[in-house]
DNA sequence: TTGAAAGCGCTAACAC
DNA sequence: GTGTTAGCGCTTTCAA
């Protein structure tokens, strides 16, 4: 079964030219209504599906918006990467999706093949990338959005906020509850750049404590897993057993961890408290619920959609748009007298 | 910034035909591989990104597999991607992804969007759908491949499983540790087509059994949360607290609920039992750990990808591929003389 | 191994 | 509101 049928063919069972099936299927259109309801009836009796390549090819417009993340599982990016298709495709915009599994050249390959697809703008996560990703992100001559980082030299638009600045707020709120021996749970600092950035925040803002910052636990390569979470208290509670507070770079990972807590009859917050980061739902409905931090993933999709779509519409300046991440304190780190119904 | 460096460019450039420059950019064609480094170097110094659109046009070929899932926001269904598109990009095929938010209206939508972009193939969450939608796939003239779903009358291939025949075996396990009074908690019984085939094979193995199947709490619209299966779990015991056992329709709700027994202080196992279905990660490192049932999300899409891959090079004859889902018994059912080390 | 000519199925641009 | 002409940037096809 071969598709073979054009406008052309439309066109002459509708007896109408190409040119006048080509306008009824478009919104804004000259055609007389009724030519154009013929046409649709026409082109359905027939089986006729518009053919976007060669219209993006003629139009040079494709309607894509091309998308690299880290990782497809991954809520916090599935949260991202929902906000923007649904205001997106209102504007009748089609995301292009493609996953760098954490990795700079995966991400450098991946952006070449969506370039080739002639996108009208490229969203990235991230704002670290090759020497030869950035140049072609710099040549493609569409708008390039930054998102969940900002980076000290964008290349384009950026959506997103400080990894490391966020991490400043939740040792805040844990020395404001006199914790001290404070440990961090995180990934491979290599691969997971904004895990690093949170890293190094959680240490800047001990130093700034006045607090020792060498309860460091690698969690190995990021997507970082409630399981490895979960070794990861391990091996903290083996390295250094006094450790009051931990702060880890997700809420699954912080999930992991409370549950070894769990099977080892620590309570929390009580014998140990427990922070995560993302603001995912288990966050919210674990036992304890967990202090977490969020980023507000929807929101961040939302506000690249809105800047594609006005940039696309007509061209603007750079713009940052910086996104305020909140703390939600919650039970795994309020004090026990405050817990009566946790 | 226009782009608008052509093939032509590169070729004037490198002094040699557009043709020789068209054949240094596909792989298995013969160029001397002189004239191809070169070719590849000036392109590259002048900055030219190879035109996908062009080429599909033209060649007839997209390279594109259109797939549509309910959610992007659902960790099995991310998985069944995941394998898909690891395979695929193997074999030089992009994944083009559209949501249809449990919906089938919304689904038909996809696909007709999808369709337009001329995929090599085209993958469907389920066996559900619109009269127009079947027709759309039916007339595409390439593979259409049904998936996690075991469908009554095929379109085209099928990689999946009975939703209703796996809740058999789960029934099966609970009866046998000698459970009778049972809940099932699900979703919205129209939108969750899958959901609705899980319900209906607890309700026949709950009849086989000669057990009453009058606990049925519906969750809400899908996709059902870990909130909704605690709200579910509050209105159950409300209605039935006499229950032993509830089969949940997901983990993610089985979560929930098990959340909800630790905030009245239910012991699961022993107060109440609790089963889930997908074997997300929540469900081998909470506490206790949820039995389960696997269906292989990721195999799914591995083997999704394998027809597609053989399919485009050989057409073959409708290929139904049962997956059989595993049952996973962990903490949640277990008696408790076993559970010393949960 | 390389090149020349033709054309994929639409739409921009212009005419009426 | 509708039609005609040309051509988007590649690859197919055929020839050398």
């Amino acid at each position: 079964m071969q598709r073979s049928i054009t406008m052309k063919d439309v066109a002459r069972a509708a007896g109408v030219s190409v040119m006048t099936v080509s306008r009824a299927f478009q919104k804004d259109t000259s055609v007389r209504p009724e030519t154009r309801d013929t046409i649709l009836k026409v082109a359905e009796d027939l089986g006729y599906v518009f053919d976007s390549t060669a219209a993006n090819l003629r139009s040079q417009r494709t309607d894509f918006v091309a998308v690299t993340i880290p990782s497809i599982n991954n809520a916090n990016f599935a949260d991202t990467v929902a906000g923007l298709s649904e205001v997106l495709s209102n504007e009748g915009l089609q995301v292009l999706l493609a996953y760098t599994n954490y990795d700079m050249a995966q991400e450098e390959r991946a952006i070449e093949q969506l370039l080739r697809r002639r996108p009208e703008a490229i969203v990235v996560t991230g704002g670290k990338h090759t020497v030869r990703a950035r140049r072609l992100l710099e040549g493609a001559g569409i708008p390039v959005i930054e998102a969940w980082d900002l980076p000290a030299n964008p290349i384009g638009h950026v959506v997103g906020f400080s990894n490391a600045a966020t991490m400043e707020v939740m040792v805040n709120h844990l020395a404001a509850q006199g914790h001290e021996r404070i440990a961090f749970i995180g990934g491979d600092v290599v691969a997971d750049t904004r895990g690093a950035d949170r890293r190094r925040g959680f240490m800047a803002a001990m130093k700034a404590h006045g607090l020792s910052c060498d309860r460091l636990i690698e969690a190995g390569p990021p997507p970082i897993s409630m399981r490895e979470g979960a070794q990861a208290m391990e091996r903290l509670l083996a390295l250094h057993p006094d450790t009051q507070a931990v702060v880890c770079v997700s809420d699954l990972s912080a999930f992991g961890a409370l549950t070894e807590c769990q099977r080892r009859g620590l309570r929390v917050p009580q014998d140990m408290v427990i922070t995560g980061f993302g603001a995912y739902e288990i966050a919210s409905i674990c036992v304890p619920t967990l202090t977490t931090v969020n980023p507000f993933p929807r929101k961040i999709g939302e506000e690249i959609a809105d800047l594609i779509v006005n940039t696309i519409k007509k061209p603007t300046e750079q713009q940052i748009r910086k996104i305020a991440p909140e703390l939600v304190v919650a039970g795994s780190t309020e004090k026990v007298s405050e817990m009566r119904n946790r």
